[in-house]
DNA sequence: ACTACCCGCGAAACCGCTTTCACGAAGACC
DNA sequence: GGTCTTCGTGAAAGCGGTTTCGCGGGTAGT
């Protein structure tokens, strides 16, 4: 049984016959320590189970080992198992190298709320934002210092390392797909455009639309949300401008499926008539009947590079933006 | 602009004139101090614009103010929106009581793994345990005093505090809807059998159809395991022994969606000739069709609940189990 | 052999806050 | 008026590491 109180390096230091000032560059891999006294504070270590105390160590360092996680809003986004899923990664390879995640779910409001406090406070190392509505508070907390990443592409690149998920070429492939499976009249319901994913897959599919030669044709590209609503309802009012489309390209999968639900309510068949990509490969593309033939991200891959992003700036490494590759999943609907 | 250098206690004290030992009362609500002097040091806070360091005060106390969340899993189970919206709900209740959250999404291991090391470290002030492999860990770690809460009923309660969803009186409710409604035949599809979960909503199921003067045929209870291919199996299986069978309760939404599909591809009517009740409320439920008559789970006020109970246990008080109400929500189904 | 370095190491200051302890003043009691 | 409490307060000792500083001895250069 180990003992209760747990040991200081005091006894360390008395058990190794060394001073606590080597028992400290030994356990923080100072090499100029002979390897004898080394190899004697190792067996010390090990023989009392000795762990380091992270905040004495984080008080007299300035280094906490803590990672904030921000997510800018409030509970509504997490409940999106693509957080949680990037979450995921990021843990993992954080505490792989001895680093916590410490979760903020809440607006972050302005320059001088709460969260922007405490991430100024020094009491995390780095910071990961998820979901960002407020750019002044990156430019603000820039100038500390603060090692940060943010997923998913800033509007305003300002040399802030970021990940995201390859969108273009998602779209791209998505709508690719689309046209060789021989559709010719191609729309694309896009996410809320007011994010830059969303006008990457756009892009994504302008980019296939026009090397198939066709011509974007009015009313083919509909604005939506990222909502089942607006999934239902764009496709209702393309069915009426355009009743002869065979092909939609919905920028998630959510919007694919309401597109899926209202094409099979006008009569349609998936996938002989009309046939539907989405975007995520989320849960509901494998329940959906037919299963829909969407772009797959690697969320966890995200999540993993952000927080190796982190780690690189921890490091003192110049980093560079990461984009993780989509692929494309064939299922049913197209 | 607020200087670079955040001021310590040794600046607060000698601008309100007063001692540091002053200052850390009047900061941490020590009412045995003059009122005037007391009033002071807020000048002098808010003039300086000072926070406190919580690490310094970590260490000193020996209270982080930080509060881990484990989930004793690898990367899956994260991926489920239900533990991202619990996390929420958990890190809504923290932050409003200044305490952070230290999310841990790793096998839990051993009681001398990481995760237990870190726990018993005195890093972190509480813990709340989502998925729980490791019994043997909160036996161990109950010794050390380390406040903790378990979300979902334990196995064996040994006075742990734990928050759950009704699920035994959710099933009731279920099955009574269904019954209700005129069901004579219901089955139930339950969760994995080893989660109490899954038994408390099969307790439910029983009680709500021995109510109703019906005798447990054999085979009408089917044991799945949360997934869709279960959901569709059983559905197979349930069909071929009970042709007959016009209700259907399914431990979640997932099994009922799975249900669905098999029973309409059977070329039965949903819910004319077979009804069909699910639980949690989950996404899939909304976008199903015919919707999903369900069990709605409070998912965010589950997480409030444990983050509650952490708290009450901070403060000393003795807590008991929170168990949270579900509600039947009615759609197309059922 | 003599000064000039470099290397390995311990003493001690320090990180910023909390908390114990003791002391003086003021109020209570007889 | 003298003794006993109570109350408000500051000095100072930690909390458990990290890091600077300087010392002694060995190596190198001449």
């Amino acid at each position: 049984m180990v003992p209760q109180v747990r040991p200081t390096y005091s006894v360390i230091a008395k058990a190794a016959g060394v001073s606590e000032a080597t028992v400290s560059r030994v356990l923080n891999g100072d090499d100029n320590v002979h390897p004898d006294r080394a190899q004697r504070v190792h067996e010390a270590v090990e023989k009392l189970g000795y762990r380091k105390n992270r905040v004495a160590s984080a008080l007299a360092s300035g280094r906490s080992g803590l990672i904030a996680v921000v997510i800018d809003d409030d509970l509504s986004v997490f409940s999106d198992p693509f957080w949680g899923t990037v979450t995921s990664g990021v843990s993992r390879i954080l505490s792989e190298n001895g680093l916590h995640t410490v979760l903020m779910v809440s607006p972050v409001g302005s320059v001088d709320g709460g969260v922007a406090h405490y991430l100024k406070s020094g009491e995390v190392d780095g910071a990961i934002f998820f979901v960002l509505h407020n750019d002044a508070l990156i430019d603000n907390l820039k100038k500390t210092g603060l090692p940060m990443v943010i997923t998913g592409t800033p509007h305003s690149t300002k040399d802030i390392p970021f990940v995201d998920t390859d969108n273009f070429g998602g779209a791209y492939a998505g709508t690719k797909h689309l046209i060789n499976q021989g559709c010719k009249k191609v729309a694309i319901i896009t996410g809320d455009i007011g994010t830059t994913a969303a006008k990457q897959r756009l892009d994504g599919y302008l980019q296939a639309f026009r090397e198939a030669g066709h011509v974007p044709a009015k009313g083919l590209i509909c604005e939506g949300d990222y909502s089942l609503a607006s999934g239902t309802e764009h496709t209702k009012k393309l069915l009426e401008a355009h009743p002869d489309v065979d092909g939609i390209f919905a920028s998630n999968d959510l919007m694919a499926a309401g597109a899926i639900t209202v094409l099979q309510d006008s009569g349609r068949l998936v996938p002989d008539q009309v046939k539907v990509v989405g975007f995520d490969d989320a849960l509901i593309a494998q329940t959906i009947r037919p299963a829909l033939t969407t772009i797959r991200q690697d969320v966890v891959a995200l999540g993993e590079a952000a927080g190796r992003l982190i780690i690189a700036q921890l490091n003192g490494e110049e980093v560079q933006p990461i984009i993780t590759p989509t692929e494309l999943i064939i299922r049913a609907s197209a």
